[in-house]
DNA sequence: CGTTTACATCGACGTCCGTCGATGTCTGAC
DNA sequence: GTCAGACATCGACGGACGTCGATGTAAACG
């Protein structure tokens, strides 16, 4: 050991995220990373109603219809969109509880050990 | 056109966000949306120092050394960590700012249209 | 000088992911 | 029952991504 005696290294010994949380978080965020599938949500959120047809978003991408439909049920299938059929159309409505645990999980506070 | 006279739509009108806006915004969240980056956000947000050194998060998971700077890499790039080179080693620290902007792009707010 | 250590870069490999056309399923209208 | 429309699913293709071993670069020590 030829380098400098003191130490490089901060011991790290603050409580952070365990590799089971980060798993556990991981699949929301790679949900909602990505352009469509972002834009998807805040379209959706931002109607008036809260809730957006499937129809609707198809008109709103170059996309085609199939790849919609995947993107929508993969924002389903993370947690981040509620469905709801009625009658020949199915319309999706944010859950604001996937995006403020999203919220929570950036704010410094919850990073640095406090759990989200 | 056999489908019922009412619409089965809502208009939209609220302001969502732009496909540029969008794609401005992914490369934050893609960088964000690894296990193995977010620990290493985590556990540097969690030093006492704020920062680390790359000896200490090599370390800390099972990856090769390579693909800890990979990763390192992919969070400097995308604006989530600073670099700062002191000698022999270097030092990573988390920048509030790209945290707090994910924070509050998942305001619910903020997706319905006020711009982040 | 040469050696060692810390970290980055390169090239390659396998896997995952976004996209598409085609097809399936279900619902309501006629 | 038949048909058309809304949406989901399937299978395939191409590109992006995480990981690795090997190599490069730069700094500090002797």
């Amino acid at each position: 050991m030829s380098q400098p005696s003191f130490a490089c290294c901060t011991p790290l010994t603050g409580t952070s995220m365990t590799p089971e949380q980060a798993e556990q978080v991981v699949p929301l965020l790679k949900a909602l990373a990505d352009p469509v599938r972002l834009r998807l949500v805040s379209l959706i959120a931002s109607s008036p109603t809260g809730e957006a047809c499937v129809c609707d978003l198809n008109e709103a991408f170059d996309q085609t219809q199939a790849t919609i439909s995947h993107h929508l049920k993969v924002l389903h299938s993370a947690g981040v969109l509620d469905r709801d059929k009625r009658g020949v159309w199915v319309y999706y409505a944010v859950k604001p509880e996937a995006l403020s645990s999203v919220a929570n999980l950036f704010s410094i506070a919850a990073l640095a050990g406090v759990s989200a």
